[in-house]
RNA sequence: GGAGAGGUGGCUGAGUGGUUGAAAGCGGCGGUCUUGAAAACCGUUGUAGGCGUAAGUUUACCGGGGGUUCGAAUCCCUCCCUCUCCGCCA
């Protein structure tokens, strides 16, 4: 949520960055409702104020054993007044609070102008010693490793809950499990990131403090008899860990990681895209999210990336960065890169990886402060979180790059004493 | 699923209709004392919104929402959550 103090005093800028954003521009109707607002507040304010005054009067005519009936009268007449203003109050300010929920946040000033993925900018690229975009053989795509290999079985998985719901079988089971475990130990131990499981169900508040809610209601799933979402990234339930709270400036930054399995409906999605792991309703995922302060927030999202490019490194895999342009920044990211990871097979690059800043967006929407020890005062943190990373893309470019002529593939050597084999056959 | 208990400020915990933003204690912050620290003593201490350049002023907030009343932490309704016991269960 954007700070209404920022849309009411700089209007244009505000217009302009939802506008390179490529979303719906309200903020007119925003300053209306606004002004209205804050007017019906003064106007109400004054009313109670007067009722509070007298009913102190009130009780002391009424311990002196005056007669108050004329001014209790009178202040029958105020109090209803007030409740019409108030309940006037609670409509406009719903209606606010709507259209505010649907304003993106708006894009950092680094962030490149543009449409679409056209126009996002490569940062750097990382390719393994030896690598080359040429093919000696004509490799397989992971779709044919898994079924040749009995690793990967989409048509059962099909079976099972229905298609993007994929099953792992026997040494493809073991793998998954391994690149989790291996990617959160080395947050842990190398990044200096806390463990974190979270729940992988949460409530519509949660869903709205990251941002899913409103605007995304469609792509999570929902259980109606309970009330509860499926989380479509451990960044929903890790962020509004803190949710409603004021951290201590001295501990910040706060730096979680979590496996989740990652939930989306994917609605609308179809095609080629769709085919094996490139596009899933179940995923897994590591994920590690930042609390951290506003100055740093910049300098903490450089750290982020390179924490997950370290797992691509120490997996060999090849990789290049991406800074999204404007026109392909999610409604809640002010900055993010992406990481994409070559697919042999595919001949393109896949997108593993996501690691955003959302300034204090986010903390704004999830109530997440920290007491400032200069002012004593609280303020809006910063948030960031990124894939540190999603299994799935990876498992992909993991399988396809490492796989010899014959098929069989070649576990990373930091993988081994994960997996306890270092072929699969 | 059944039965019961309870939700008050950073924490513990008073408070059953009229200067109660809320006693007391703890904690925090500032100070006195001390070579320093502790102890003791004194003072101070929430968040959000409105108006105002500011000083300041005002409103709201005692789990959420609604109601009764001139006036609600206190009375009524409703929802949520936590805890205990029983049942079921990985």
């Amino acid at each position: 949520m954007l700070d209404i103090k920022l849309i009411r005093e700089n209007p244009e800028l505000v217009k302009t960055g939802i506008e390179n954003k490529r979303e719906k521009n309200r903020i007119d109707e925003i300053l209306v409702l606004d002004s209205k607002r804050r007017e019906l507040i003064f106007r109400t304010d004054e009313l109670k104020s007067k009722r509070n005054q007298t009913s102190m009067e009130i009780a002391k005519l009424k311990k002196s054993g005056a007669d108050a009936s004329n001014i209790i009268a009178e202040m029958k007449r105020v109090s209803d007044e007030i409740t019409l203003n108030d309940s006037q109050l609670k409509d406009l300010e719903a209606s606010l609070n709507d259209i505010l929920m649907f304003i993106p946040n708006l894009p950092h000033s680094s962030v490149p102008v543009g449409k679409s993925a056209e126009d996002n900018v490569e940062v750097r690229r990382w390719l393994p010693e030896g690598f080359s975009f040429e093919n000696d053989f004509k490799p397989l795509d992971h779709i044919e490793l898994g079924k040749k290999l009995k690793i990967l079985d989409f048509e059962r998985g099909a079976k099972i809950s229905g298609s993007g719901f994929p099953l792992y079988t026997s040494r493809g089971a073991t793998l998954e499990r391994s690149l989790i475990n291996f990617m959160l130990d080395k947050h842990i131990n190398e990044h200096n990131y806390s463990e974190i499981f979270p729940p992988f169900l949460v409530n519509a508040d949660s869903m709205r403090g990251t941002g899913q809610l409103p605007k995304m209601a469609d792509d999570m799933y929902f259980l109606q008899k309970d009330d509860l979402y499926l989380i479509p990234t451990a960044e929903v339930p890790v962020t509004n860990i803190h949710r409603d709270e004021i951290l201590d400036e001295k501990s910040l930054p706060v730096k979680y990681v979590g496996y989740s399995a990652c939930f989306r409906r994917e609605a609308g999605s179809y095609g080629k895209e769709s085919k094996g792991f490139l596009r899933v309703h179940q995923f897994n995922k590591v994920e590690m999210v930042k609390f951290v302060k506003p100055e740093t927030s910049y300098d903490e999202l450089e750290g982020l990336v390179s924490d997950a490019e370290d797992i691509l490194q120490a997996l060999n895999i090849p990789y290049r960065i991406l800074m999204l342009c404007t026109g392909d920044l999610s409604f809640s990211a002010a900055k993010c890169y992406d990481i994409e990871t070559w697919s042999p097979a595919e001949n393109k690059w896949l997108e593993a990886s996501s690691c955003s800043n959302f300034e204090s967006f986010q903390a704004r929407r999830a109530n997440i402060r920290y007491r400032r020890e200069d002012t004593k005062k609280p303020d809006f943190l910063h948030t960031l979180n990124g894939s540190g990373l999603a299994t799935s893309r990876l498992m992909v470019s993991l399988l396809e790059n490492n796989q010899t002529p014959e098929g069989k593939i070649i576990i990373p050597r930091v993988l081994h004493k994960y997996t306890n084999f270092g072929i699969i056959e």
